[in-house]
DNA sequence: CGCTAATCAGAAAAAAATACTGAATGCAAC
DNA sequence: GTTGCATTCAGTATTTTTTTCTGATTAGCG
């Protein structure tokens, strides 16, 4: 499928402010109602639109740091992979986790409350799990940009 | 504002499926309308939701290639974190821009097309920043885990 | 006990989403 | 050229949801 003028401006008002109701949208773009209806609902159906989300406050929620981490696993073990994929999944800290080019194996996102809550993760989840040798840690110090849009050309 | 386990539960639904109608919200944790609309206008409120967006597939939109990228600055010059940090809320490419701690300064996570694209991006845009000094990339090659939800304890 | 504040259910009103109808346009086959 | 078909749209009707309003229940507290 290929996407018109109209789709992506629908794309990029509705990755901004998914609340828009379909009116607002229409107004925004020049038309009317149905057609507008019409085009999310395509979208949708043909995965333009994976989800709609809301986005929380994570300080509000106390969780206040973000570390990126790299992660390098013990080849040597065949398992190590699927192993290390599987827990990383079910650790509600991990946000990211992406198998990566380069000297390590993995970049991991994670939020935590703090140090000290960083400090347990590291030491009794991520460091436990056996596939892992070695992990660099850096911490967020300051948020520049974060933002879930990207560009619909 | 202190969260009760009814704002929780509602925070958790509602950061997986911003779609949910606050009937269907109210059936799952047993309540009537009334009250689930009350707590979620008072969640907006006070800033425990951020706002609510449609996630794009990236892949449909031609945005294929995920990149890390670490890069350090000249610190020799004064202004160098502004003019960067400026530079890169403006590049559409940069979906994620952390100052961290450790042996460089920045973290990126960024999006193109393919390898060519990034290849433009790298050389034309971020390594053409007076005040970058040492950039390195980290290209994904398999996405594990990604998720906008964090744990509402 | 009586007062107040918080929370809720149910119903009514307002607004939005969805479904339906038919008009206008572009395009291909003949 | 014109017939037929597909696409896109505006306008309206219907259904569903959101929002507002009213009053009941409960818990805390002097």
């Amino acid at each position: 499928m290929q996407l018109d003028p109209t789709d992506r401006k629908i794309l990029t008002l509705l990755q901004d402010d998914a609340q828009l109701t379909i009116k607002e949208i229409a107004s925004k773009i020049n038309l009317s109602v149905t057609p507008v209806h019409e085009r999310i609902k395509k979208l949708e159906k043909e995965g333009f639109i994976d989800k709609y989300v809301s986005l929380l406050n994570r300080r509000k929620l106390g969780k206040s740091l973000v570390v990126y981490c790299n992660v390098t696993l013990d080849k040597q073990r065949k398992e190590s992979f699927e192993d290390f994929n599987q827990a990383i999944v079910n650790m509600s800290e991990v946000l990211e986790c992406s198998v990566v080019s380069g000297n390590f194996d993995y970049m991991l996102k994670v939020i935590v409350e703090d140090g000290e809550a960083y400090n347990q993760f590291y030491q009794q989840k991520l460091s436990a799990l056996k596939s892992v040798l070695h992990i660099s840690s850096y911490f967020v110090i300051s948020e520049i940009k974060y933002t879930t849009g990207i560009e619909v050309v």
